[in-house]
This record gives C-alpha cells, structure tokens and sequence, in this order.
DNA sequence: TGTACATCAGTGAACGCGCGTTCACTGATGTAC
DNA sequence: TGTACATCAGTGAACGCGCGTTCACTGATGTAC
C-alpha cells in the first residue's frame, strides 16, 4: 500500500472522533487507542495535532475540489460560452458533495468537519481551509453571477452564505434533527431525501425578490411623515 | 444591587470569551483572570463549569422566551381565531430576536452561543435547552402550521430547521463574513440590514414550490421505463 | 447596650488528572563497497 | 556473497503544563438573647 497502514488508521480513527466530540474534546490518546496505534505515532507521522487535523480535512477535500473542478469544466465545455442555468449549477455542487462518501468514510462526517470548520472560534482552520480551497468556490461564485446577472453582487454574497448555512447547519446537525423528526413524525430522513427537500427551497430563496429598501435611506422626494 | 457584582461580572466575562473561543477553549482561569475575580469564585457562585455555562444562556434565554411568548400573546388576541400571516410571525420573530441587546451585550454574542449549542457534538447543552425553552418555539411552530396550511407537516419542519441553519449560520459567523464581504465591496454590513436581507429570502423559502416526488415512489400507475 | 454565634461572600493554595509533546531506543529493511 | 552503515516506522516512558475542583480559612454583616 501506498501508505502506511498506521497511518490510515489514524486517519480512519480521527475523523469519526473528531465528526462525533470536535477538536479540543478528542484527545491523542482517544484516537490512538481506538486506532489500536501507539500514542507517539501522530507526533511522528504528522508532527502535531493541529497538522493531523489539517491531514483530516485535506483527505477529504482534495478529491472533492478536484472533481468539482472536472464537473465544472464539463458544464463549461457543454454550454460553450452561454451562461450555465442556476439550477445546473446547485444540482452539479449536489452531485459532486454527494459523491464524497464513495471514498470515504460518510458524508455525515464530511458535513459535521465543514460545520466544525466554520464555528471554530478562533479559525485557524477555517483560513486553512479558505487559502488552500477557496478557488474552486471563487470559481462556483463566479458561474453563478453569470447565471444571476440581475441580482446585486452583495446581494449574491449574502444568499449564498444563506444556502451554505442551511446546508451544513441541517447536514451536519443531521442525527439531532433526525431524532427530533422521527419523533414527531415517524419518518426516517435519508440524506438524499433530505437533498431533494433542499433543491426547491435553494432555487427560491436565490431567486426571491430583492429586500426594501432600507428605512430612512436617501430618496429625492421622500415625504417627511 | 439584587445579586453580588462577582456574580455579574463573571456572567459578563464568560459570555464574551465562550462566544469567541468555545467553551472547552475557554478556561476558568481566563474567565476569572480577566474578570478580576478569584478563581475559586466560579465554583462558588456555580458549583461547576457547566452550571456556568448554562446560567450565561439562561440569563439570555429567559427574557427572551418571555418576551417572545408576550408578543405571540398579543398577535393572537390581534388575529382573534383567525390565522397570523406568516409574514405577521417571522416579523414578530425577528423584532424579538433584535430586542436581545438591549439589555444584555450584544446579538452576535447571543447568536454565537446559539450556533455553538447546536454544533455541541456532544448535546448535554442543546438538550438542556430544548428542555427549557422548547416550549415556546413548539407554541411558534403551531402557529406556523395554520399560517401554513397546505404544506406537509414534515416538510414544514424541514423548512423551518433551514431557516434556522441559515440564520444560527450567518448571525454566529458575522465577524468572519463580514470581513470577507467587506473585502470583495465596500459594504459595512449591520445586523440590522442582513435581517432586512434575510426577510425576502425566509419568506420565499417557505412558500418554495414543493419537491418532486422521490424517483422510484409507489405510483398507481406508474408507467415504468 | 453588649456578647456570642451563624451566615455568607470571597480567598489562596493545593490537589490529582489528562493533556500534547519529546526523547532515547528497537528492529526491520535497503544500500554501498 | 558478506559486512558495515543508513534509513525509517514504530515504541515506551517520561516531561512539564494547564485544567477543574476542593478545602481550610478570613472577615464582614446580621441575629438572638
């Protein structure tokens, strides 16, 4: 094998533990003896904690960024220089987050870590993650502005922060939510049903009508009330 | 005054470091350091760091259920047995959301809390809170519900828990969004106005067309392919 | 009015514990001559 | 083919540190008689 198998093991352990209690509550020793690894093994094989969890997070956005940027590439290909359909887009950003589990471990996990990611406080690895996988998502805003060209381009900001946070927020809140719902109706939610839930209500609310204006903004001739 | 300054001071402290750093992230030294306060005070006052933690968010959640179920009070004797718009109840929402600062330090130390209590992995904290105030937000929901009348109660609650995601999202990550946004424009954007950005959005997320059938579902008919 | 006692907020120092990291070492495998 | 050396994955034990919590104690205020 290419690596070794300690080292996988680490890996294989870590993200689970890490999806399940967060950073600060996982412990070396937790990972490590679940992993059925010697503690000093992460120190050695990846220097440090803060780097193990760095090797987490890259293990599974690698293939993701990279398949994203195929899939886009096709769409540009496929549409030539005519602006891609918003939904083109959401559908393609679904299939491809979808695809993740093939490989790995569970999409659960993928979303918990995003979540993760993004309410660390301090943010040391949301940057990380921003500097080393910020383009392909700079490359997604850009598809999607020509695909909206009449909506303002803070506008644009704004609702897809909206639609990143219903994603990860239910995605990786997933199994709190599941419990809840399957209390209240006796339904068990799969991700991809969730997914299909999620489309419609993405397409409305990037395509909702533009907020008032602010009260008391400048107008030639507002009355004075 | 009704209870010591230690106390206060304390409370004051603990939520501005737990809202920017976490709560295992933050220790009790740090608190009562910056606090000026003894150390031993904590669990004095507390009994742990735990009661403290949950003391910071009663001290939030208190006023705010109370107020919120005045306000939804008033809305029904308005509407008389008639139902609210749903327009009527988000509006009411958000007003009670925006009251919060005025007596405690500020929405986005309220929302960060909010948004580390749902990414707890754990769940000790969410299911305390869902004990103590879940009554309120099932009184909100139940008059979503006849404001509502044509959407599946699952997808109803499906919906609501995307709004929530979006707004726990954006409001808990404001500091980090906003330096991204004011980067890209030169836009200084106030919570105030991101609510006013939200409303549209919320609105056409509720009213979203409803989602296509899951393919492969039980049709009497059905032709297959 | 005076004294003994109780209550209570707060303190300083120590407790044991689990943490991430380090270090000297082992043993297997590969390489040079 | 044989020997000396280098490389590398992995190990066991210890390191110092910061953590939440505890405990005996202080000093001020209130209460009973």
């Amino acid at each position: 094998m290419a690596q070794s198998d300690t080292v996988s093991r680490i890996l294989d352990t870590a993200e689970v533990l890490f999806a399940e209690r967060g950073f600060a509550e996982t412990s070396l020793r937790n990972i490590t003896s679940k992993a059925r690894v010697n503690l000093a093994a992460v120190n050695y094989h990846f220097g440090s904690k803060k780097a193990l969890i760095q090797a987490v997070f890259s293990r599974y956005l690698d293939p993701f960024t990279q398949r994203f940027h195929g899939a886009l590439d096709e769409l540009e290909a496929r549409y030539a220089d005519s602006p891609i359909p918003l939904e083109e887009l959401l559908e393609t950003m679904a299939t491809t987050v979808l695809a993740v589990p093939a490989e790995r471990n569970s999409l659960k996990v993928f979303m918990r870590l995003l979540g993760l990611a993004y309410s660390q406080a301090q943010g040391h690895l949301r940057r990380h993650i921003q500097e080393q996988y910020g383009d392909v998502f700079t490359r997604f805003t850009g598809l999607v502005r020509k695909a909206t060209p009449d909506l303002p381009d803070a506008e644009r900001f704004w609702r897809l922060h909206f639609m990143l946070g219903t994603v990860i927020f239910t995605l990786s809140g997933l199994d709190a939510l599941r419990d809840i719902a399957s209390k209240d109706y006796q339904e068990q939610v799969t991700v991809r049903d969730l997914v299909r839930r999620l489309r419609p209500v993405v397409v409305a609310a990037m395509n909702a009508p533009l907020p008032q204006e602010v009260e008391g903004a400048q107008h030639a001739n507002a009355p004075v009330s």
